[in-house]
DNA sequence: AGCAGATTAGGTATTTATACCTAATTTCAA
DNA sequence: TTGAAATTAGGTATAAATACCTAATCTGCT
């Protein structure tokens, strides 16, 4: 085992896992490292919780797999109540959509179980400095999905110039009759272009189509 | 110059542009190619889109600043009419915003025009054979912005469990009554949380609401 | 234990949106 | 140039949302 050296802060690392064996795996891979030590370890959100109001870790290892909260409900709370503590998302779950919510949620780093001992360490040191930190080969998955959301985007249905008009208009807080000023038309044509537009994209009201239109990308 | 090899099909590439200058100089980078050939140039969108209607190149070169149409409005055009052309944008606009609007216009590939020949050819290839083109600087800023979602739900107002609850169901189709029905609740208690979403997101009426949530990332 | 905020619900009124019609005019492409 | 779709606008009616009140619980935190 490495000596600490005495003429650095160590980073103090807290882990969150509920299998005491990732823990223990953890804990040994971090001992070894000369430049870091391990200040509390939590098998469930309520303990972490609790934990950081006593002390604070400068990065936490937080398992988003967790009985009980949720690891995103965990991050959202732990990034409003204590913005310092960088967290580092150690998952099985390499699907995107968790990685894309966990980064919403104020996680600075996100990487695999799997992952090389030294690409771990490198995140913790790449965290406490500030940085974010994502595997290779989830940013590319992440990009691709990014690059991807036009494929969604095929089932479009077509609308008119008008209707992408009014469209727009009622995504920006406008009523039928503010519009209608706008564009110099009469209130009923613009109910019109209103009731076609919850026709051609199904919805019911406009809270609904805009939703939809927003996940078209027929608007910003 | 390169001689055409003629026992493979060639690459036909189309060029739009607005400055003949650039047309020349892509004809001539091309032209040294052996595996391609500019079957058209267009200086207009207009012109574009009729001389598509006679002949469809295999990959698109589009200038996305060109008078009149917008790039985007003729990329979306193309997508929708010619599904199997491949467009490759080719501008000097590096902002995230224009990348991530064209590419879900259905651009496939996105070079800057500072790019150097043998990535240009090299993109052009990369689209031929079905992929995506983007430069790495570009996917690094891609990527970037992707991730800096979060920064902006820094300011995202403090919604209660049940406003949140009432807020997807808004987004959903449902109206007041439905949501009360389904949260057995009376229709005025919804209505009072629809109030206050209305406040604390800053609109004033539900489909402005619904827009300003999806931006926050407090709905998918 | 006590306080702040959340949740619940009702009264009342006005504004807006939704629904289903008809129909004249314009625009654009076949 | 002819026809289909878009755009315009009106009549009429009902459903829903918005606005501004009060106020009784409930809940979590100090």
């Amino acid at each position: 085992m490495t000596p600490k050296k005495n003429n650095a802060a160590l980073i103090r690392v807290a882990i969150a896992d509920d299998h005491p064996l990732v823990i223990n795996g953890l804990h040994h891979i971090l001992a070894n490292s000369a430049d870091m030590e391990v200040i509390a370890s939590y098998t469930n959100g309520r303990e972490l919780l609790k934990g950081l109001t006593a002390q604070q870790p400068d990065v936490l290892l937080l398992d988003i797999q967790m009985p009980g909260q949720t690891g995103d409900e965990l991050a959202e709370i732990i990034s409003a109540q204590y913005p310092t503590v960088r967290m580092l998302a150690l998952t099985n779950q390499d699907n995107v959509y968790y990685i894309k919510n966990m980064l919403r949620k104020g996680v600075h780093g996100y990487i695999l179980k799997t992952t090389r001992e030294d690409i771990l360490l490198e995140a913790i040191r790449v965290l406490y400095q500030g940085g974010q930190y994502l595997e290779a080969s989830l940013k590319e998955k992440v990009l691709q999905d990014t690059l991807q959301a036009k494929k969604q985007t095929a089932a479009t249905p077509v609308l008119s110039r008008r209707e992408k008009e009014v469209l727009q208009l009622i995504a920006q807080n406008l009523t039928s009759q503010q519009i209608a000023d706008q564009l110099f038309l009469s209130k009923r044509t613009v109910d019109n272009h209103r009731l076609s537009l919850l026709m051609k994209l199904g919805a019911k009201n406009a809270a609904a189509m805009v939703k939809t239109a927003i996940q078209l990308g027929l608007i910003g």
